[in-house]
DNA sequence: GAGTGGTCTAGACCACGTC
DNA sequence: ACGTGGTCTAGACCACTCC
């Protein structure tokens, strides 16, 4: 029979200390509290400390932990669910959810995003900046593009700049009736800006949720919306308050 | 006026790194190009191995870069729209869909799944593995869980193993009526299982959808897929032809 | 066997939050 | 000032692919 293959198949020291970790979450820890510093985890299992940080972040992806310099490693409490469907007639920024801080300029998109609003490359479009917060924690930074075209009645003499003009906007666009939208969601990195009013290092992993909204047979308005990929799991539907635990992500052979 | 803010606000190694690669990447190569090794170019940019595989590592979560070890790193190509929406009446399995190769076990799930089933904890259910292609290339593994009280009338006498029961069950349930599914989606990392089906590390970032599908007033099925992060853009609609550049995930102050 | 990316080490220094 | 996580280095060895 040759050699008997052992189950030791050579598992990386990060991905079993990962596991090991895993599971002391589960056990010794709640929600909040914090861990042993990185030097002294790293000497109690043996490990350097970049191999440690390995396992850690692979944790905080999966949102089970979470780092912040200066303070320490918190254990994470589970993701919230966000409601990401626009209840199929409402414009952003209808109603009660939960947007805020608006800012509002006037530029010149990014080609992709011109692509889809099926602008020409050089053309101006209302930039509407927002934070979506919930349980008083940033989720979301949006960027929401609005042709001129789309609004058309917007109070051209002394454009009101920053948050007054953005009302505007949103106020303008909610007039049009919506008749479609659609929705791709993909995963990307915090740029510098997003990073900040999201409280996160740039580069921190955030879903991207590109949503185009349709009105008379067009295009009328494109949003960018970038979501904390550690705390937030995105909904579509009432799964919102449902309770999904972290055991879905680790499945063995069956 | 005190000290003036340096625009060098100390930007981390990696982080310029990354851009100026990412410019390299738009402007000096083409989609399926190999980079030079990763030894060569932490020489050539005067860095650490580890800190241009920093580099690497967002430039690849970002989905513009493909790294295979025994290989070498190639320019990715952008990321396929696959659309996610099963439209509204459609049971998985159902039509032309790109599933393949179901297998299928009769087994207690995860106390999680089993919460989302609305099942007793110890309750074994059938469990469907099926694996979705696209493009030659497989972006999806998916697990499938259904009570047997969703498929009361599975043959049960000698039952059919692997492929053979994954088709009845995937009939059967065909023939209930979906009223409805709901969908969430969060970031996770690759089990073992998962990655090797989809030919990735374990550890990889993952897209994790799970469903519920809703018939006769109660959960008939859940399904957990999990897309391959790096190559998938999710889409909820028909945006799956549409070309969503890069662009749109750095974007600078306004 | 040669060459690639993946893992791991043992250090150093920096940026940040808190006291 | 101190302790935390974040960045960076210069090596070493391993696992894998391809020839």
């Amino acid at each position: 029979m040759g050699t008997t293959q052992l189950e030791t198949v050579q598992e990386p020291k990060y991905w079993h200390l990962k596991t090991v970790l895993a599971e002391a979450l589960d056990t010794d820890f709640t929600v909040g509290e914090i861990l042993p510093n990185e030097r002294d985890l790293a000497a109690r299992f043996g490990v350097a400390r970049a191999t440690l940080r390995q396992a850690l972040e692979q944790l905080e992806l999966e949102g089970r932990l979470q780092r912040r310099r200066g303070v320490g490693t918190t254990v994470a409490p589970p993701r919230v669910g966000v409601d990401v469907t626009t209840s199929r007639q409402d414009w952003p920024g209808t109603g009660h959810d939960a947007w805020q801080a608006a800012e509002c300029t006037v530029a010149v998109p990014s080609a992709a995003v011109a692509r889809l609003l099926d602008t020409e490359a050089d053309e101006e479009v209302h930039t509407v900046r927002r934070l979506r917060v919930n349980h008083g924690q940033p989720v979301a930074a949006e960027l929401l593009y609005v042709p001129s075209s789309s609004v058309p009645d917007l109070p051209a003499i002394e454009a009101p700049s920053g948050p007054a003009l953005a009302r505007s906007v949103l106020r303008e666009l909610q007039r049009l009736d919506l008749e479609g939208q659609d929705r791709a969601v993909e995963l990307g990195s915090a740029g510098a800006v997003d990073a900040r009013e999201l409280d996160r290092l740039p580069g921190a992993p955030v879903l991207v949720v590109t949503t185009r909204y349709f009105s008379e047979g067009r295009t009328a308005a494109v949003s960018v919306a970038t979501y904390r990929a550690d705390t937030c799991r995105l909904t579509f539907g009432d799964t919102g308050d449902v309770e999904i635990s972290h055991e879905g992500q680790q499945r063995r052979a069956s």
